[in-house]
DNA sequence: ATGAAAGCGCTAACAC
DNA sequence: GTGTTAGCGCTTTCAT
């Protein structure tokens, strides 16, 4: 591979000449462009970005944490990202930290190495305090779970609204006992969503009761099995239910399947985040439509931004409540 | 940020003696040792990986390939690349090409530019001609889909074969018109997969009818919609269906669905992949497995020994077919 | 409009 | 065991 050194050469003019052609910023004479950039092509030459990004002390690398690449719910929001990156010649490391804190460890020192530029952490299971550190010194944007605090910019919806919304919906089709399939309580996004289903609740002054609350671990299809399993045991069974992912929501429905129970008429059930495989199930799933597409790009924007020392201000985002025959008599 | 030469001021050795501290390859004895972690402590100091790829002429990046991040199928795959990679300190640069030629020029670049040590592509889209003109140069792995020419080492399945044994399958349980929803046939894989379809028709004497294969373009879920919905409008209907890929089988399934139809009394359906919702529809399907994250582990690992200039060698992986309840009377 | 030269942060060959 | 120094490929300031 040619470098700078033998296109001047061959072009008969310095390094500093070719730089130019090559950032076509300063003024070139026409005359001299041309021979540069033919020696370019006859040499096959492609500029270092190695080189470049010493020199310039950046890498152009933005580093995306999620927890797993697994979860549907990030795809769009990567492809968000990824588009708008590209769009200012910036590229995309994905990471999945699969809620390692090694892991962690190792894409939080990539930042500090200078090989990324930049973080958007969509993490939920984030070290919190250890990226508020990282925050000091380099940019760092939260995408859809964020810290209250407010001292890293974040770009969400409003969960508790959002879980209002839903359960208003169940209430309004004529539920009374309504259940609620939550994440675990340690994440700020899990804690609004109860919130927003305990307002509706007591708007209506419909019972809270403790039993119609299960907790999961992590949000797989299975986690939404258990749930249900668990649901259906119960003595006063609810009427409906409000799972705060779609895969819970999935999964909520596949057992109540699997018990010869059917949607909406034995049990109404709403998701959350319009994952593309909720418009497949059987019966399709009502669920809460976050703007994933649109979230990811304002993370990117907002990242960029602050690389270049630019102010961001965090940003909420609209939701939309998508109704389909999971909910529909 | 501090740098290595303020490190090495700070505790009173050179610049080599540093860099030897922090490669710890050469002898360095104890004490001299101590001062300098203690300086590196002091001022907090990173090692910047600008400086240190630029001079050892490597950016310990890997570009993956895919043609859209949605797709499950590759999730776990990219699983398998990623923790390979991490283990010998790579990481990795998911790209999504969409399909779209531009996209691949500009990930070709990034590897023309350095910016990337080798490539895994997993896109049957891929410019052929355009990557094997690249592999003169650079490490490249195909994974999945392949070359038949061979120029380009790759990791893949037989699809020949594991088309025949779903089909087979098929057969052995009692059906005898079976429609295959194949997707585009410029794809490699997607001629393998017929033809295996073929050979157990023709090994059972059974009729190969044209119109019942049908041809999608993409591999979405409503591809499979669509595709269903054709099949049902034939005058002789086929018992059971082949589908190339778990999302076009989930979506027959739900057009079966709409049309009150049942699988596996009415229409039996296997599919291909086994991603994770495979085992979340109603009926579960029963589709064919590849070794998705050991795929992935693979390419990796062969991506890898290229770049260390090492000789690859292409490989077959075993393949093994889920029974579920969509093929199980 | 162009060139000479410094330097980004690091590693490794060579000298002692 | 440790230091000196060249140089990876590029951009940019300062001359001219």
């Amino acid at each position: 591979m040619a470098n700078i050194q033998e296109v001047a050469q061959k072009a008969g003019v310095s390094v500093a000449t070719v730089s130019r052609v090559l950032n076509n910023n300063s003024t070139v004479s026409p005359s001299t462009r041309l021979k540069v950039e033919n020696a370019i092509k006859e040499l096959n030459y492609e500029p270092s970005m190695l080189g470049r990004n010493l020199r310039n002390s950046e890498s152009r690398l933005l580093l995306v944490l999620i927890p797993s690449i697994s979860n549907p719910f990030y795809t769009e929001i990567i492809n968000g990202i990824q588009n708008t990156a590209i769009a200012h010649h910036y590229n995309i490391l994905l990471c999945e930290t699969n809620s390692n804190p090694e892991r962690e460890d190792i894409y939080f020192n990539m930042v500090k190495n200078k090989l990324a530029d930049g973080v958007i952490s969509m993490d939920p299971t984030v070290n919190m305090q250890k990226l508020i550190e990282l925050a000091e010194n380099h940019s760092i944007i939260l995408c859809s779970e964020y810290d209250e605090s407010n001292v890293i910019p974040y770009v969400s919806i409003d969960n508790e609204l959002a879980a209002y919304h839903a359960v208003k919906h169940l209430i309004k089709i004529g539920n009374e006992k309504i259940a609620l399939i939550n994440s675990d309580e340690k994440f700020l996004y899990a804690r609004q969503r109860r919130s927003g289903y305990e307002r509706a609740l007591a708007e209506f002054n419909l019972p809270l009761r403790k039993e119609w609350i299960y907790n999961t671990t992590q949000l797989d299809f299975q986690d939404g099995v258990q749930a249900m399993r668990m649901l259906l045991k119960l003595k006063e069974k609810p009427s409906a239910i409000f799972a705060v992912s779609d895969t819970l929501a999935i999964g909520a429905l596949k057992e109540m399947n699997a018990s010869g129970l059917k949607a909406p008429d034995d049990i109404a059930v709403v998701g959350f985040d319009n994952i593309s495989f909720s418009n497949m199930t059987n019966p399709t799933l009502t669920t809460v439509a976050q703007p994933m597409y649109k979230m990811g790009c304002t993370a990117a924007t907002m990242l960029i931004n602050s690389i270049h020392e630019n102010k961001v201000e965090s940003i909420l985002l609209d939701h939309e409540l998508i109704i389909r025959e999971s909910t529909m008599g």
